[in-house]
DNA sequence: GCTTGACCTTCCCACAGTGGGAAGCCCCAT
DNA sequence: ATGGGGCTTCCCACTGTGGGAAGGTCAAGC
């Protein structure tokens, strides 16, 4: 198989098939001696598997983990499960986050009446005046905020 | 104001706004005789809108856009509100995803003994052998199919 | 054989957003 | 005047993926 081939077969693109040789997630092709990569059911089986686990939304690192594993037959499976619940545990906490934006935008288009009038409520709450809520859980790093507030014209 | 004291007002980094001014999000900032950029409440106002409208999720284009109707007195609310709604779609879709893979990868993981042992279900599902389940809901479509909830007795 | 078109090669660029850091100038307090 | 911290610009990194150019190759049609 060439690289195209290779590539409908696993469902990883060219490109990125190249891109994946190139950090090392998988080993190098052989090569033809008009210098094309050639392929076999082994590596497409292992593409395979990458291509599974990037639709799992796991990182290439977590990925290039995860494979060393699978090829290793006396793996503890432990190691696996807790590289998986880690994944897991940062999917929750980025569905959190856009759970909490969705809400608040959500909420926001509720309350505008969407016409052809400038008042808006989105608006509104963005700039400041008339904060209906946001509760804004994550990432607090709002500092010295209140110096705005006075005239700090140094 | 110079730009440490307009980005702690502010709450978007020293090294954010730079980059804001560089690709037009904001006007260029006034500069001091020795090339120190100058801001004042104006431009403060105006950071804290885009921060906000950042902590939202939106993407720095819609936030362009917003910004323009925010300025404009005779905006639409309606051009606002579908901005917003754009944004909350695609929040969803996404959320969605993220809520599969999540779900998916709980699953896998709740199924695999997590020991020394190296029987994993995780790997074996990576692997293709013995998928257990994954509709694979591919491309982004279904909007708002986290409140559907799938439960794990599929 | 020779042309043609599809495919391969490498290499660079782009995206969104944010941070890190270097080299060099500026400001203020001591 | 000196030192430390803030400012300037510029480049690089990250994550992953794609686009595209310039050039070599393979296979099929004539």
């Amino acid at each position: 198989m060439n690289i195209g081939q290779a590539a409908a077969a696993s469902g990883v693109s060219a490109k990125m098939l190249r891109h994946y040789e190139s950090i090392g997630l998988v080993p190098k092709a052989g090569r033809t001696e008009a210098g094309y990569r050639t392929y076999g059911e082994a590596e497409v089986h292992t593409l395979r598997f990458i291509k599974r686990a990037r639709d799992l939304g796991l990182p290439i690192e977590r990925i290039r983990l995860l494979v060393g594993l699978w090829r290793d037959e006396r793996r503890p499976s432990a190691e696996v499960k807790r590289i998986a619940a880690e994944h897991v545990a940062e999917l929750r906490t980025k569905i959190a986050e856009l759970t909490g934006m969705c809400e608040t935008l959500e909420h926001l288009a509720a309350a505008c009446h969407g016409d052809h009038r400038p008042e808006c409520p989105i608006l509104r709450d963005l700039e400041g005046r008339n904060r209906t809520r946001r509760p804004k859980p994550a990432a607090a790093d709002r500092r010295a905020a209140d110096t705005a507030g006075g005239q700090a014209t140094r």
